[in-house]
RNA sequence: CGGGAUGUGGCUCAGUCUGGUAGAGCGCUGCGUUCGGGACGCAGAGACCGCGUGUUCAAAUCACGCCAUCCCGACCA
């Protein structure tokens, strides 16, 4: 049974809506794919739905090769499970809790490695039991403080997350591999352009990870990708490579200079007429309750990131201005390292060649010219790579040219550790008979997100260009005069021929103009796209167009089923993909 | 959480400043003409103008409160 386009609720809309904001959110409203139900929560509709299972499909044929086992688990958890991990307290408001009529604590599931790990538990005894991957493809609530971009931020999504427990370190690496092995080859066969890069594995905790970024230009992340090797890492993350030997500590004495009123870099900077690059920031910070100073280059940015990890502390907040005030005894924008009274001074590894700069006084309205750090400041001072790395820094391996390309992060892979499994006693007996800890990874696909990265990196003036893969269908045939009964026929032939080659069809049979259904197949953005019409048939062809090149290709009436098979080969080869049939394979 | 903006038929918006009969386009229903890149004509249906309180003879319009949605920001001294 052909599916029908006038049966189909895709409602389409020539008109964007008013709180849409970015294209793939746009044009997934306006191709009747999905609707808004509140903010940062959809409904998907059968078209939407099609192109999500469709990538849901390759997520789980992928996983279950890489040897991973699905599940499904509660999106509603217990409170108590929380706790005993010590998320309950730490996890914030994005984790949405209430209380079931007795009173307990529930939340809806961000993520599952409570979860996973009382399943695991409970039964995994023996290392004979490990290694083992499960996973789930299943719906997750982040109560996001700002959900925005239609599916690319909301706060209900559909998420692959799987876990794996080993007995040994060299297990756990032997998983993480194989998850990103298969996550390369789950991209590649959406037909994405995409990176994986090293990654920060921040509040989700651990020691290792890397994330997979679709790269397109509206993309919320920025990436620092080397032009000349393969490093590749989130710009929060990327390390700051070069030499930074100490200079030698002489030149002018400090001195104190009034500088009412400059509170920024560039105010200092211009008030003493002095370049950006040769003025230090300090900025302060609450580690943990210690008070803390970090120093960078008037010009640089300060990776807080780095920070932390430097630092090895829990919890890192900018001191409000009270606290700044209480530690430099000036008010916020007079700050400086010299007999600064806090804990710990870290600054940025280029300082360490600092001679001659300017920094504040710790005083109002004064700051202190001609500063060398190894000079004037008496406090221990620890340099390390602080600053967020700029298209001019060198790549950290090869020392060749940097590209910071913006990109959508579609999944994530991380060495968890021992994180879980230690806070909620999952523990098995290994060969020797000694009990021991399984070391675990997570590792995400946002599926929905998926659908809108693709969007976001492949749509043009008409709509989406979806690549074949992930098209809701694959192919529409769009029939010009579905009230002629011989017409409508050998539409449903050349869609029979379609399905036949392997690509799954929708048949246009709406009495609309001909021109609503071009806009809307565009729109939808089918990637074989074929035309019948007693214009073309009184030639004896049926007019095939590939969404992704414009081009418009004949195919014969006569031999179609043959002709297409070929011509839907030749589009998948456009896409640098091929159709699995074995008979050429393209890239 | 801070700042800004918006809320008017299903959708996109005008009308609000200057209070006085609720509008347009798209979509929808019917009829007719059209029929290969979002057709045209005629006739229709469809709105507690986000909610509440107040001011007024009279409120979509003014005031206050609330709610919702979107955008920017969340401490880079």
């Amino acid at each position: 049974m052909t599916t029908k386009m006038s049966t189909l609720y895709a409602p389409t809309l020539k008109e964007a809506p008013g709180d849409a904001e970015v294209v793939s959110h746009k044009l997934l409203v306006r191709a009747g794919m999905i609707r808004k139900l509140t903010s940062g929560i959809y409904t998907i509709l059968p078209l939407g739905l099609r192109a999500v299972n469709k990538v849901a499909a390759i997520v789980r044929e992928e996983m279950d090769r890489a040897g991973a086992q699905e599940i499904l688990m509660p999106t509603v958890q217990p409170g108590d499970l929380w706790r005993e991990s010590g998320r309950w307290e730490h996890y914030g408001k994005e984790l949405l809790r209430f209380e079931d009529r007795h009173g307990r604590d529930y939340c809806l599931g961000p993520t599952h490695e409570e979860v996973v790990t009382d399943l695991v538990r409970g039964e995994v005894r023996s290392y004979r039991q490990l290694p083992l991957n499960l996973y789930q493809i299943q719906g997750k609530f982040r109560d996001e403080i700002r959900p925005r971009f239609g599916l690319m931020r909301c706060r209900e999504f559909i998420m692959k997350d799987a876990y794996s427990f080993d007995a040994d370190e060299a297990g756990a690496e032997k998983s993480y591999r194989a998850m990103y092995d298969a996550y390369m080859a789950i991209f590649s066969r959406l037909g994405l352009r995409f990176r994986p890069v090293e990654a920060d594995s921040g509040s989700i905790g651990g020691s290792f990870s890397h994330e997979f970024m679709v790269l397109a230009d509206t993309g919320e992340d920025t990436i620092a990708v080397c032009q000349a090797c393969d490093y590749a890492a989130n710009l929060e993350k990327a390390e700051v490579r070069g030499k930074f030997d100490p200079s030698p500590e002489e030149g002018p004495r400090l001195t104190e200079v009034p500088t009412p009123g400059a509170h920024t870099v560039e105010e200092v900077a211009a008030l003493l007429d002095v370049n950006p690059t040769q003025v230090i920031k300090t900025l302060l910070y609450d580690a943990d309750g210690q008070p803390v100073a970090a120093l960078v280059r008037g010009d640089r940015e300060l990776n807080e990131i780095k920070l932390k990890n430097a630092l090895g502390c829990a919890e890192l907040r900018m001191a409000s201005p009270e606290r700044v005030r209480e530690w430099t005894g000036a008010p916020v924008g007079f700050a400086g390292p010299v007999g600064l009274g806090v804990a710990r001074i870290l600054a940025d590894q280029e300082l360490r060649t600092a001679t001659d700069y300017v920094v504040g006084a710790n005083k109002a309205d004064a700051h202190f010219r001609h500063l060398c750090l190894g000079r004037d400041v008496a406090a221990k001072i620890e340099y390390r790579d602080l600053r967020t790395i700029t298209a001019k820094d060198p790549c950290p391996r090869c020392s060749g040219p940097l590209g910071l390309p913006r990109g959508i992060e579609v999944g994530h892979v991380f060495k968890l550790g021992t994180k879980y499994s230690e806070a909620l006693g999952a523990r098995f007996l290994d060969e020797a008979g000694k009990e021991r800890t399984t070391i675990m990874g997570c590792y995400g696909i946002g599926v929905t997100r998926v659908v809108a990265a693709c969007i976001e990196q492949n749509h043009d003036e008409a709509g989406i260009v979806f690549p074949p893969p992930v098209a809701p269908f694959e192919a529409v045939v769009l029939c010009l005069d579905p009230k002629d009964e011989t017409v409508l026929a050998r539409a449903e032939e050349v869609a029979a021929a379609l399905r036949a080659a392997g690509a799954d069809v929708v048949l246009d049979d709406r009495e609309e103009r001909p021109g609503v259904k071009f806009k809307d197949a565009d729109l939808i953005g089918f990637p074989l796209q074929c035309v019948v019409g007693g214009k073309g048939l009184a030639r004896g062809v049926v007019e095939c167009k590939d969404r992704r090149s414009g081009e418009k290709t004949e195919l014969p009436v006569e031999h179609f089923a043959r002709e297409v098979a070929l011509w839907r080969r030749a589009v998948w080869c456009g896409w640098g993909l091929g159709t699995g049939d074995g008979v050429e394979e393209c890239r």
